[in-house]
DNA sequence: GTCTATATCGGGATAGAC
DNA sequence: GTCTATCCCGATATAGAC
């Protein structure tokens, strides 16, 4: 009987491994034997596939960073409640976040490589800052929310769900004494108390 | 007329240079060749000072994560009301962000390679998460705010500081179309305004 | 202390057999 | 498509002259 990895063809693993040790390392520690060995196969069958370890990183880091991106342009453009917007968001973005740990340092990293790229990508993902900002504007003049910048608030709302994934290594060896059940109960308690601690922030009365 | 790096010892050039490269490449990234040019000097002098590239990268990082966290626990632990607490630690932070805004990924990213080393040097560093903690809990008992963790406060606190400078090649290129003044005097203004978003979420009425 | 020259090795990439 | 063997460069590290 066949393990799941075996049933899988070669692109496929490897592009399952090259995933798992490129965000783990990054580009620059990760090493083509790594993922070859990670992969049940050999170096040379990599270079068949992806003529070079930019090209295949390239592959890895897009879907990724798609990944890392949630769908959110949809919610946020919804006729939703502001603060349901922003329920649905923490939510969504946690959860990601719960499935993919060590993506917000991986992608952070290798942005600095090629920023342009990933603002193209960011720019295409349908997601409109004008429209949005908008309608927080309407919300600060109805007088349910405080005045407050759509840029404000969205970096806000962003730090305040990575920080825990990206500071994990900090703040559970030194808050939490190393007990990681403590700080995955930390973080899943969090979906809820980030979304009521930023709608404190910015509601009126 | 020397310039001012001329003036410097061959020791505090190497470590210059290295502070320099390290923090923009990181690890991996940076090339002993790299350090050398930029210190005007050559490769093997490099290893007459510090035997490894790894001995070097010591030397650097634990200087530059000292900077990193901020001397914060007298303040912390100061008998300062803790809306002023808060707006000190804020400013504190940002300002040391934005003298080193490299330093966040920096320290991130290497991180993950020694996670024990550095929650030592935290744990050495005289900050008593403890005593914090017992004082948060008076001032919620008193009523001047919300029910909340310390850990929760200061995780916020902290990734509402630092997230504007570790996505800031996002941020600004999506939501600055690329205006490093304009996104200048957004993380300038954020010194109040992060300071006040925090009061506001957590404050009584 | 500082340099030039070189040893050594690891890792990305390619050739070529099957 | 997949393998083994190998090339070749770049990077750390060391030897040794001055």
């Amino acid at each position: 009987m066949m393990s799941e990895k075996e049933q899988l063809n070669t692109e496929q693993k490897i592009l399952e491994a090259a995933k798992k040790v490129f965000i783990d390392k990054g580009f620059d520690g990760a090493r083509m034997q790594q993922i070859a060995d990670e992969a049940g196969i050999n170096k040379a069958l990599l270079h068949y596939y992806y003529r070079s370890k930019e090209k295949l990183f390239d592959t890895i880091f897009f879907d990724a960073f798609n990944q890392f991106m949630p769908k959110i342009g949809e919610l946020m453009m919804s006729d939703l409640p502001l603060f349901d917007k922003i329920r649905g968001f923490v939510g969504h973005y946690i959860d990601t976040l719960i499935a993919f740990p060590h993506l917000p340092v991986f992608v952070l990293y290798e942005l600095k490589r090629r920023p342009e790229k990933i603002v193209d990508q960011l720019k295409n993902s349908g997601i409109k800052p004008r429209v949005i900002s908008q309608f927080l504007k309407k919300e600060i003049e109805n007088g349910t929310i405080i005045n407050i910048e759509f840029s404000s608030l969205i970096v806000n709302m962003i730090g305040l769900c990575l920080f825990p994934y990206v500071g994990r290594p900090i703040i559970e060896g030194f808050l939490f004494d190393g007990d990681k059940e403590a700080y995955d109960l930390f973080l899943e308690k969090r979906k809820v108390l980030v979304a009521e601690f930023i709608i404190n922030a910015i509601k009126k009365n």
